[in-house]
DNA sequence: TATTGTTATACTCTATAACTATA
DNA sequence: TATAGTTATAGAGTATAACAATA
């Protein structure tokens, strides 16, 4: 639920329950800050192997699709393909990419992950697993398929 | 193994088969894709109206707490209070919002919709309603609360 | 001509810190 | 000293447009 952040504890600087209004009770409302908590909670997991969420997603991609263009891979994450080179250029400096020319058309490259990088996606793998253990205590095993449902279907429908 | 993509030739209408891994069954990456869908859905709708999800909030904060300081509100939608400040001065440019000192404490303001910024309120309020009548017609009737009390069940319990 | 990837540039959103004017 | 709001600045993250090399 929204919650008027901290400020409990006799400080009333200002009555501080905020009305939300009818917001309150709507999907699209609470899909956003259910979507804010989630990531802020992974993100706080994955804080000490220093990588984003945002960016650990092109790194998953490119293990899970090796040898996929920059194009393709920026049509994979729905960006430009020119965001991807300043962050495909620092994967490469810190050798956890690997770009080579194709033989067939010299203007692509194919990428793939490094060992150093399948092991830190590795890690960041473990991370995002433990981020889904909580998830899936807080939904429930019950729920979790039509949950999950749901969800798809969202952005199928709305996407 | 992933097989490599998109090695399909000609114009394959950027719909190639990435390969997302394991992430497609987690809650946190479909949560992810559903937010940002919702919240696409909602801009394209409100779009001819000219203002964005997020400053909306603002604006409906601004208007379901009359005499709501700058501080309070900053702490509502959980930024910080100078991230504000261009904002509302915008907002009190184009005479949505109305800032009145205070007379017990002259360091804070009182900020207020003008008429104006109610009536620009109602608009996107009847643009929300109608991205909610789109969200429950997908979600549906049946599984609506329950599936409302999960996603706010994961911001208390991860945020 | 069209496409791949790069560069230049800019805009949005956010944060931190230093500042002012009050308290 | 502490607080409300402003300013300056910086850092992600994203986009568009122009460009060179290649097709």
């Amino acid at each position: 639920m929204a919650r008027p952040p901290a400020s409990r504890n006799g400080k009333s600087n200002g009555a501080e329950p905020v009305d939300y209004g009818p917001l309150e009770n709507w999907i699209g409302f609470n899909l956003r800050l259910a979507q804010s908590a989630s990531f802020a909670s992974f993100a706080r997991l994955s804080k000490e192997i220093g990588e984003r969420p945002g960016r650990m997603a092109t790194l998953r991609l490119i293990g899970q699709n090796p040898g996929i263009s920059q194009t393709a891979l920026s049509r994979a994450n729905g960006r430009d393909k020119s965001t991807l080179t300043p962050l495909l250029t620092d994967f490469a400096k810190r050798g956890l990419i690997r770009r080579t020319r194709t033989r067939g058309d010299r203007r692509t490259y194919r990428l793939a992950l490094t060992p150093a990088g399948d092991r830190l996606l590795g890690q960041l793998t473990d991370c995002a697993q433990e981020h889904e253990r909580d998830l899936d205590r807080v939904v429930g095993l019950r729920d979790r398929a039509r949950f999950l449902a749901i969800l798809r279907k969202i952005t199928a429908e709305l996407g």
